[in-house]
This record gives C-alpha cells, structure tokens and sequence, in this order.
DNA sequence: CAATTAACCTACTTGGTCTATAGACTAAGG
DNA sequence: CCTTAGTCTATAGACCAAGTAGGTTAATTG
C-alpha cells in the first residue's frame, strides 16, 4: 500500500500540472481544492522540493510550482522520494544495502528472488507514467462519463 | 512491502514443499528450521489451513502438510490469504468495496487508474509463480553459487 | 523600514497495526 | 488415561503513519 503521504503528493502534483499558469500555487489552495490537512501538506511538499520535483517561492506572492513539465515528472519518481523507492522486501529497498534478517543469504534467498520479479513489474509501470498521463488519463475517464450521461438524457 | 507474517508462511511453505515426505511436519521443526517464533508461526500456519493451502493432523504423529502440490500453489495465493490481496490503494483491495475518501469519483481518480496498472503487473507475476517455481529458483541459485565456489578453489 | 504574507522547521500526540507471547483447550494415538 | 500436537483467545509492546501546534525565516509592498 502507497501511504496517504504518497496519495496527497500525487494529487497536489495533478492539481499543480493542471492548474499552472506560471505564477505559484498556494499551499492553502492546494490544501483546500485537494482536502489536505495543510499542515501536513507542507511537509509533504518540502520532500517534493528537496527532492527536485517542485520549486517554491517564499513570501507575499509566493507558492509552489512544477520544477519541470509534468511529462518529464514520473510517478515512480514522486513514490521514490517519498516512500524510498517501493518495493515487497526491506532488502530489495533502493537506499537500504541491508540483508533481511530472515534470508540467510541474499542471493539464494526465493522470496527475494520472486520479490525482485515483481519490483521490476512495478517499476516498469511507475516510471513510465507520468504526471502528464495521471491527469490525461483522469480526464478521459470524466469525458466519457460525462458523455454517457448526455446519452443517457 | 510484505508483512513478516508473509514472508514467514513463504519460508515455511517452502520447506514443506522441499521436505514433505507424505508425512506430517511439525510446527515445531518448521519454527526450528526455519527460525520462525514459535507461537507466531502457528497462527500463520492455521491462516494457511483456512485458506485451503495446508492440511493438518492432530495429536501424536501430526503436524502440517499442504493441501496440494507445490507446482499448483501461487505465490499471490498465499499473499491473498495473509494480506488480502496485495495492492497499492485501498479502493483496490480484493475484499474491500469501499471507495477511498480521497479520490471523490473512483471511476475518474487518475491515482487509481494508475495503480490498477500497477496491481495488474504484480498479479501477473504473484499469480504465474508457484511455491514449486520458488524452490527451484532458490535451488539453482544455490547451485551456481556452489559451481562457482568450486571454480575459485 | 515595518507590516504582512507565506514558506520553513522542530517537536509532539495519537491511534492503529504488526509482531510476538502466554496459557488454557481440544483432538488423536498408544 | 497420559502424552503429543494442533487450536483458540487474549494481551503486551514496539513502531510508524497521520495529523497537530507553534515559532522562525525570507520576500514583497506600501
């Protein structure tokens, strides 16, 4: 499971890659527009600026915006930085070199092998979806329904 | 990540699935083989039965067995019945029908299509891998590890 | 320059889940 | 009927995610 943490940073990210016009984005709007605790927004989106993803301006006029295009912005890349990279076992763990107590030995341990399979399973899906995809794909999906409704009046 | 819980019941299965002899196997030479708390381990191993994986026999002469053979028992079954399912958001767990706070149209929220892609991967891989396939990854791995020892001596 | 705005930082609380343990109970075999 | 071995219920403790609180620093503006 992706933590809240996680949930919220992808949704503030979706709402900065739709709304951005140029000028920065406020922590209280975003809060507001996405139902974020706003505390606990801000220190979400200090992770995000630490970790290269946003851009912050500080004083009256202030905000947060998109360090790049939301194209070039992964969500493998936000999961990584705020979860240290997603994976089944703590010894598959991209900053952890540490063995997992219960395999003996890394290399012949089956769980870590199997896990290893799957890691790659969802890495190859988080790294190729950006933050352009998410909300292109969000959209489509409320365009359709919007559509059928029509339909259905 | 996956539960010690998890892990533990892959390691156990494992062994039962390398040393089953037709016999029973004690809970307690699981717990010893593989270094599993005692105690802890039995509530593992009684999930398992419940879940249709193992088989057991009471009193003198019992112990544990599996339901059936290891080549027809996913790896993604076992983390079925420990974890209920695994995957990233609650709205896409298995058993649960709830939708989650956060996204306000399920059908719509860009995070949940993307992490059904997500899901779809690991299934794939969960399910296409046998407790069977397990041991003998670990067993070749084991081999070429010895192989190579042997070349260096 | 001073007032205001808004991000930044540190520390704390809380609630829940994962891990582990204890002990009493039930079933089977000899 | 005694030993063996799995079954069930309850509980303790550690740990972490989630959320809260309040003060600090930096930039803009009048």
């Amino acid at each position: 499971m992706i933590s809240k943490k996680t949930k919220y940073a992808l949704k503030a990210l979706g709402y900065l890659a739709e709304h951005s016009t140029g000028d920065p984005i406020l922590i209280s709007e975003l809060a507001r527009e996405e139902n974020i605790p706003r505390k606990f927004l801000e220190a979400i989106l200090v992770a995000l600026r630490k970790g290269g993803v946003l851009k912050s301006k500080i004083g009256k006029g202030g905000g947060y915006m998109l360090a790049s295009l939301p194209a070039t912005i992964t969500v493998g890349r936000v999961v990584s930085i705020l979860e240290g990279g997603f994976s089944l076992v703590e010894c598959l763990n991209d900053n952890v070199k540490a063995v997992c107590e219960e395999c003996g030995d890394p290399a012949c341990c089956g769980i870590r092998l199997v896990m290893s399979d799957v890691k790659k399973a969802i890495d190859s899906v988080l790294e190729s979806t950006t933050l352009a995809d998410m909300v292109e794909r969000s959209d489509v999906a409320r365009q359709q329904k919007s559509k059928i409704m029509d339909f259905s009046i």
